[in-house]
DNA sequence: ACCTGAACACCGTTCAAGT
DNA sequence: ACCTGAACACCGTTCAAGT
C-alpha cells in the first residue's frame, strides 16, 4: 500500500517540476525542484531515479496524444494534409519544454532511457503517416522515417532558440515545400 | 611585451582544448582542459575569460574560411549551385565540435558574446548568397536569411545526434528540394 | 515504506598571494 | 606581467540514519 504522504509528495514534485522545467527547460536544476517542492532531495530521487524518468512522467500524456493524433489524422484527412497537420502539431507539442526536441532525438538512440519507448512510439507514428503519404504519391518515396522525424524535431529546435522563427507551420511548410523556387 | 611562458601556456591550452572539445563537444569541462594542459585554472581564465572566448579562438579561422567561401562560390558557380555548395560546406564546418550549431544559433541572439561577430558574419554571408540565388529565380523569394541560416544549422544539429543521418549533403538536398513528391 | 540531508565527486568563476 | 590554487556557490547522485 502506498502511503498518503508519498502520493502527496509525488504530486507536489510533479507540479513544481512542470513550473521549473517550463521556466528553465529540460536542463533545469533538480535540486531546485526538490527545494521548491519542499521535499528532501532523496525523496525526489526515490520517485524519479533520473531526469529522464521525471521527464517521461511529465510528457507521457502529451506524447501518447501525439501518437494517437497520427492515426486520427490519417483516418480523417487526405494523406498529404494528414502529414502536414501532424508535423505541425508535433513541432508545437515537442516544444513544450525547451530542450525537449534535443532530448527526443538523443533518447531515440539510448535504449536504456525510460523515455525511450515513448520516443520510439512517436517515430513509429511518423513512419505510418509517411508510408501512407508515400503510397498516395504525395511525399518523395526515398524519404525515410528517421529523416522525417529528425527534421520535424529540428523545427522545434529552431523555434526555441530563434524568437522570430517561432511559427512552426511556416518552418514545416518550408521543409515540406523546399527552398527552391517553383516558378 | 608578452612573456614567453604566457605564449607557451596559451598554445598549450589551445592544443588541449581542441582535443578535449573534439572529444566532449562545446560543453566539455574547462577544468579538464586546464588539468590536461598542466596549467592553473586561473591561467586558463586569464587567457580566455569565458567558454565563448575560447570557442571564438578555436573556430575563428574556420568561420572566416566559411565566410570567404560564400563569396568565392558566388563568383565561380551558378547561383543555385553556389548556395547548395555553401550550405553543405557550412553544415560540415559548423559540425566541427558537437554542440557548435547550437552555440552558433544561440550566439546570434547574444550580442555580448565574443563569438557574436563571427556568427553575424556567417549569417551575412548566407544573406548575400541567398539574395543572389533569389534574383536568379532559383530560391523562393519569401525565404529570409534567418530561416536559411537556422535550417542549415539544423542540418549540423541533426547530423551530430543521429548516426545514420550524418551525410550533410543528403539533408541539405532534402531541405532544398522539399519532402513532397515532384512526380 | 518512505523521508531526510549529509557526503561525495564534480562544475564555473573569482581573486588574494605568490614569482 | 603572469601564474597558482584555494575559496565560493553551485550541481547530480547515493546512502546511512531516522520515523
Amino acid at each position: 500500500m502506498t502511503r498518503s504522504d508519498a502520493v502527496r509528495n509525488r504530486e507536489r514534485i510533479l507540479d513544481v517540476a512542470r513550473a521549473v522545467l517550463g521556466e528553465h527547460g529540460t536542463q533545469a536544476s533538480l535540486r531546485d525542484v526538490a527545494r521548491r517542492a519542499e521535499v528532501g532531495l532523496g525523496t525526489l530521487y526515490r520517485h524519479f531515479p533520473s531526469r529522464d524518468a521525471l521527464l517521461e512522467t511529465l510528457t507521457r500524456r502529451r506524447f501518447e496524444h501525439l501518437t494517437a493524433r497520427a492515426d486520427v489524422l490519417a483516418a480523417r484527412a487526405e494523406a498529404g494534409a494528414a502529414l502536414t497537420g501532424w508535423m505541425t502539431e508535433f513541432a508545437y507539442g515537442a516544444g513544450a519544454y525547451r530542450g525537449l526536441p534535443n532530448e527526443i532525438l538523443a533518447t531515440l538512440a539510448d535504449e536504456s532511457s525510460p523515455l525511450h519507448p515513448a520516443c520510439v512510439a512517436l517515430r513509429n507514428a511518423a513512419q505510418r503517416l509517411l508510408t501512407t503519404a508515400q503510397r498516395a504519391g504525395r511525399i518523395r518515396p526515398d524519404l525515410t522515417a528517421a529523416e522525417l522525424f529528425a527534421l520535424v524535431n529540428a523545427v522545434g529546435w529552431i523555434a526555441e532558440r530563434a524568437p522570430e522563427l517561432d511559427r512552426r507551420e511556416r518552418l514545416v511548410e518550408l521543409i515540406l515545400g523546399g527552398l527552391r523556387s517553383h516558378a
